[in-house]
RNA sequence: GGCCUCGUGGCGGAGUGGUUACGCAGAGGACUGCAAAUCCUUGCACCCCAGUUCGAUUCUGGGCGAGGCCUCCA
C-alpha cells in the first residue's frame, strides 16, 4: 500500500513516509469559535477525518495522533463577548461565548460522522508555552519588541516564504500591507501584543497582553507532536500568512529545517456558484444544514468532490446525494441485519483514497459494488468512510419539512391506502387512481409492492 | 503588480499519451391494471491555436475565460 499525498510545499504528489510509523502525527487548524460554524468550516474537518481514518487503517489506530485545535483567543470573540454579555466582566463573557460555540462545534462535527481527534486543545490553555516560544525567538534574534508588540523579523529567516512561494519584496507593501512605523519590515508579524485594561490579557515578560494569531498553532503542535511532525492541514486561505508564519516561528524557535513534512490544503466552498457571505444572504451554518439534510448527506455531498477542488454547494447536488444515499440505504437494509460488514472492506476503496484522498473515485468504487449487488462490501466501505446508513434518516424528509410536505396525518394516509387496496381488490382502477391522486396532492407517493402490499413515502 | 488553482457530455465530477469513467437527468425495454420503485440497454465530452508524437482531452508554449491568496476568511 503506497499512500501518495499532494504537498503544497513541493506542489506535487509525493509518496508519504512517516517519520515514525509507530506514531504518525497530523495537525489541522480548527475553527475560531466566535459564532456557529458555517458549512465551509466543515470541509477541512471532514476531509482530514477521512485522512485520519485512512492513516489509522494503514498504520493502526493506536499509531496515529491527530490534533485539531480550537482558537478561543481572537478579537472577534472579544467583540462578540461585548455585544452578547455587556454586563459581565470581559473574561467571563469571553468564556461564555467560546464555551457555547465550541460545544456547538463539537455537536456539529459529531453529527457529520467525524471521529474525535486524539487531542483538541484550546489556545488559551497554552499561553505559557507561547510565551516560552516567543522568548526563545527573541533570544535567537528572530523577534524584537517594538511599539507595544513583539514582532517576528521576517528577514531573520533566509527562506521565509517557501510555502506560499512569496518573496516579501514582491508583495505590494504599502498598498495592501499596512506600513507601520514600529515594524522593521512591512511583513513582520505580531507574536504578542499588549492589551488595554478592557481587553483580555495574560501577564508576560512584555506586559499584560495576548498572543498573535499564529503562535498558538506553533505552541500546540510542539506540545503534542514535537518539533517536527508528518502532516499539517487546513484551508487554502491559511497558506499565507498563517501557515507560512507558523513555519517561521517553529523552525526558528527549534532550529529545525522543517516543521511538517507534508502540507495539505483543502479548496474553498461556494454556494450556488457564489462566494458564501452574509451580505449575499447565502450564509449557511452547519447546524442549519444538518436540520435540513442530516449529517450523512452533508458528509457525502462534501466527499463527492476532490478536496483540493473548489466545491459548489448546491441544492441540486444535495438532492442528487439524497437519491444515491437513499438507494444505498435501502439496498443495505434489504439484505437483513448487518453481520460484521467491516470484514468486507474492499481493496479498491482504500486504493483510491491512497491516491491523494481521491474520495470521488472511492465513491465510484461504491457504485460498482452496488451495481454488482455486493451490499456487504458497500456497507463496509461506507462505514469506513464514516457513513452509518442503517442508523440514518436518509430518504426521509427532515424535521419541520415533513409537516410542510405532508398535509395529512398518518392515520388519514393509512385510511386512504386501505381504501385504495379495497378498490384494487375489486379491480376498480378508476377509484384506485383517484385515491392515488388524492394522496399525491397531500405529498404522499404510493408504491405497490410485489407481495400485494402498498407502502408510501413522502414526495420530495 | 506578485503568487496559486482550474477550464471534461444537459448537470455534477474522476482519470488517462492510443481502449467504457462513474452518478444524476434523458431515451428504449422488462416488470406493473396503469404508475411508482427496481432491473437491463443506450445517446451525449474533453476552451482555442501552435508544437512534440505514428497518435494528445492527457505533454510543451501561447491565447482566451473563471476563481483564490497577497486584508487574523476553512
Amino acid at each position: 500500500m503506497t499512500l501518495r499525498l499532494y504537498n503544497t510545499l513541493t506542489r506535487q504528489k509525493e509518496e508519504f513516509r512517516p517519520l515514525d510509523p509507530k506514531n504518525v502525527r497530523m495537525y489541522v487548524c480548527g475553527p475560531t469559535v466566535y459564532d456557529f460554524a458555517h458549512i465551509g468550516n466543515a470541509r477541512p474537518v471532514i476531509v482530514f477525518d477521512v485522512l485520519f481514518r485512512l492513516l489509522r487503517h494503514i498504520y493502526g489506530p493506536e499509531h496515529v495522533t491527530y490534533v485539531r485545535n480550537i482558537t478561543d483567543v481572537d478579537d472577534k470573540i472579544n467583540a462578540r463577548a461585548l455585544r452578547d454579555f455587556p454586563n459581565l466582566p470581559l473574561n467571563e463573557a469571553i468564556r461564555k461565548v467560546t464555551e457555547k460555540t465550541a460545544n456547538q462545534f463539537d455537536a456539529d462535527v459529531k453529527a457529520l460522522g467525524n471521529l474525535e481527534p486524539t487531542h483538541q486543545p484550546r489556545a488559551t490553555d497554552f499561553i505559557s508555552q507561547m510565551i516560552d516560544m516567543i522568548s526563545t525567538l527573541i533570544t535567537k534574534r528572530h523577534a524584537y519588541v517594538a511599539g507595544g508588540e513583539v514582532l517576528f523579523d521576517v528577514t531573520s529567516m533566509k527562506d521565509y516564504g517557501q510555502l506560499s512561494n512569496r518573496k516579501m519584496e514582491d508583495q505590494k507593501a504599502g498598498a495592501r500591507v499596512a506600513v507601520e512605523a514600529h515594524k522593521k519590515n512591512p511583513g513582520d508579524f505580531v507574536l504578542w501584543k499588549l492589551s488595554s485594561a478592557e481587553e483580555p490579557g495574560w501577564e508576560s515578560p512584555w506586559g499584560r497582553g495576548r498572543p498573535g494569531w499564529h503562535i498558538e498553532c506553533s505552541a500546540m503542535s510542539k506540545q503534542y507532536l514535537g518539533e517536527t511532525f508528518d502532516i499539517h492541514g487546513g484551508g487554502l486561505d491559511l497558506i499565507f500568512p498563517h501557515h507560512e508564519n507558523e513555519i517561521a516561528q517553529s523552525r526558528c524557535a527549534h532550529g529545525t529545517s522543517v516543521m511538517a513534512n507534508v502540507w495539505m490544503h483543502n479548496g474553498f466552498l461556494q454556494v450556488e456558484g457564489q462566494k458564501m457571505s452574509k451580505s449575499l444572504g447565502n450564509f449557511k451554518t452547519i447546524d442549519q444544514e444538518l436540520q435540513k439534510w442530516g449529517g450523512e448527506l452533508l458528509r457525502f455531498n462534501m466527499l463527492r468532490t476532490h478536496y483540493r477542488q473548489p466545491i459548489d454547494w448546491t441544492k441540486a447536488s444535495l438532492e442528487d446525494s439524497v437519491k444515491i444515499m437513499g438507494e444505498w440505504k435501502a439496498k443495505i437494509e434489504s439484505v437483513g441485519p448487518s453481520t460484521e460488514p467491516k470484514l468486507d472492506l474492499q481493496y479498491d476503496v482504500i486504493n483510491e483514497l491512497s491516491d491523494d484522498l481521491n474520495t470521488h473515485a472511492a465513491i465510484t468504487a461504491l457504485h460498482i459494488h452496488n451495481k454488482a449487488q455486493n451490499y456487504s462490501a458497500l456497507e463496509a466501505s461506507l462505514l469506513f468512510l464514516g457513513f452509518d446508513l442503517r442508523n440514518s434518516k436518509i430518504g426521509r424528509v427532515f424535521n419541520e419539512n415533513i409537516e410542510e410536505l405532508v398535509s395529512a396525518s398518518d392515520e388519514v394516509v393509512a385510511q386512504h391506502v386501505s381504501a385504495r387496496l379495497a378498490a384494487r381488490a375489486a379491480k376498480d382502477w378508476k377509484e384506485s387512481d383517484r385515491i392515488r391522486d388524492e394522496l399525491a396532492a397531500m405529498g404522499v407517493v404510493i408504491k405497490d409492492n410485489k407481495d400485494g402490499t402498498t407502502s408510501w413515502e413522502v414526495k420530495r
